[in-house]
DNA sequence: GTGGTCTAGACCACC
DNA sequence: GTGGTCTAGACCACC
């Protein structure tokens, strides 16, 4: 069963989407499978404090990009394929680097000096 | 006079650092030049919403840090050289980066990739 | 026993059609044969939770429509010949045909598209 | 400006589906073309009685389909393309028609007479 | 004003 | 219990 237990929400991004985000990250770190249910929405309402009605936005988002499925009134599992665990990591990291040049930028930092950085502390790969 | 007006905290650093981190990123944008005067503490307090405890810690920090002048009883100025420019840079581009790095590496992101994508996001220099 | 629990109401058309309707659906179907006890007017009105006068008004047409005989005080019965099934089905497939047409036309469909559609949905005889 | 004035909705489908049909069915019919402007979610949920919150999520829904554009903060117009008209007659016909044909199939209608029935009905082309 | 998000709580069908 | 729909009403940023 998928936990959102815990979960905190900053409040820049609409909290379905950070539920949804939270599972991608989930997905590409190997904590969440194919296959696995998912709580229902009233759980993961109960789970994160959050209106049933948001959770249920969550899941259709999810549903709509494609990595949970909704199995009539059997609850809902995460559903995966090798493509959308691409395409996932994808936007993850995209996303995330995104946001990165954004702030380097922002900040007038040196492409070189960035890309040096990153080099020496990135560790072994 | 440096503003720090409409300035917003969030909660995971002391406030007073991130009004020192507010000045020296003004100052790598070069809104903020040196000899420049500063708000006086209760100033700073009343721009900011902040206690004047909290304001005077942060200007202690930035004269320790170098940025920063008292001129006995006639208030505050930036202070800068050339050195101080290239020491706040270095620091203002490793906070970054670190973080960055930590977070990249936290999703598992593939170092490859990441260089591939700065490089494309980033744009002409 | 000819049941009518359970039936629905549209608000469309009067009720007492609405169950001569369902009966001559129900012999259509082979649900309903020759010979078959029909509910009282009351049990009639207790099953569907109409009004005892909107029963009568039902028995009334279908004893004009031919296929329902009151029989004195022994309650009615249902009545068929092979002309009045045929009659019935005639009816019931042109009342249908006749809403789709209008539908169909009222939405600007093309003719040939639907009459493929059919074609290709209709499924083995 | 497109309205949706005096939309009487049916309880068997949701409200949200039944105002992006009654769209289509205006896209199909000539009335609303590409370019015109959609009431705000408020506008629309005045004219229909309707939630606001329904309202968004029909506008939601409309925008999935494509043929409903949001345009930041200026409200949203009809956005269409042959391809879109196309698929929206597509879709609108084989609803008709896959509804149509589950009635008649229920009713054990003969397809011959059916076919035959709508043909004579039909009228001019 | 505009679109968008969220909570609170009711109600529905299906099991 | 499950998913799904809807109303009522607040609040947000952007203009």
């Amino acid at each position: 069963m998928v936990s959102f237990a815990g979960l905190r929400f900053d409040d820049r991004t609409p909290v379905y989407q950070q539920i949804a985000e939270h599972l991608k990250r989930q997905i590409l770190l190997g904590t969440v499978q194919d296959g696995e249910p998912m709580p229902s929405r009233r759980e993961l309402a109960a789970q994160t404090g959050i209106n049933p009605n948001t959770a249920q936005k969550a899941y259709r988002l999810m549903a709509e990009e494609g990595y949970v499925r909704t199995d009539g009134n059997n609850g809902s599992t995460v559903c995966l394929t090798p493509a959308l665990r691409t395409a996932i990591e994808e936007e993850l990291t995209r996303g995330l680097v995104e946001q990165f040049v954004r702030d380097a930028r922002a900040n007038r930092l040196s492409y070189k000096k960035v890309i040096s950085l990153i080099s020496e502390l990135w560790g072994e790969e």
